[in-house]
DNA sequence: TGCACATCTGCAGAACTCTTCATATGTCAC
DNA sequence: GTGACATATGAAGAGTTCTGCAGATGTGCA
């Protein structure tokens, strides 16, 4: 036997638990965690992410959504609809048409970055990104 | 019959088709789209969010990683072994330890953003974030 | 050499997400 | 009112992702 305290060795054994319980105390709560991750999770659809790029620059109706992304209505709508929920996007209704926007500042700066991101990337190296 | 090219109606009768087109020609390639996503996409789970939350200040051994973020040694190497994968994070090995650090500036940036808006909801809605 | 330890990996069940099809709702034009 | 249309919704199947367990790898120390 080594010592009395090893059976949980990691746990009490830290490598460096001064940076450790820094670090812990920096750390956001879980809920904020949660939440951020659930942003980001919305950001990690390619089709999501098209049709937040594709709101860049002002409100479009699902059927341009649609055509701009590739997507079918049914799929543009389930879509919209989860982004919708989150608060991301809102609605505009006229007649039968319904015309989103982006509505989220945060969000937008992200995808924002994202697409500078990709160019910078592209510039780069032409013939492949990331 | 109402008009020949019924068919695909939406596809062809869009809104506003200059809007259309303007916004498609700023659409950053398919393949751009999906390497983006998936880096949000890595950002989407509050495990490995955390994981990188704690990597901003430097580099962590995985025992202290598991520790910081209360999740078990086997899901932390796991967690990292996607992000190694994937070039956010890279390791630096000392005999049997291995020492990670974020490695990748634009996902730095993203979830330095992210912790900010936190902080800053949290100033404004102190009850609740998001 | 042999044991303890830190980390890594493969695997399998559970849980979740996405996509499509079919149908519903509400609006407009006649 | 009727029919065409834009959008919304529900549900099911396919596919993917997550999680924990068990065992593998490689290092250090006696």
């Amino acid at each position: 036997m080594q010592s009395p305290t090893g059976v949980d060795a990691c746990a009490v054994k830290l490598v460096d638990p001064e940076r450790v319980s820094a670090v812990h105390a920096r750390m956001p709560s879980e809920q904020d965690v949660v939440d951020t991750a659930d942003v980001f999770g919305l950001l990690g659809d390619p089709r999501r992410l098209k049709l937040l790029v594709a709101l860049l620059d002002g409100e479009l109706c699902v059927c341009d959504l649609a055509a701009v992304t590739g997507m079918s209505e049914s799929a543009t709508s389930h879509a919209l609809r989860l982004l919708r929920a989150h608060r991301v996007v809102s609605v505009r209704r006229d007649g039968r048409m319904a015309y989103y926007r982006l509505d989220d500042a945060h969000v937008r700066m992200l995808v924002d970055l994202a697409v500078a991101h990709t160019e910078h990337t592209d510039a780069i190296h032409p013939e492949r990104s990331s």
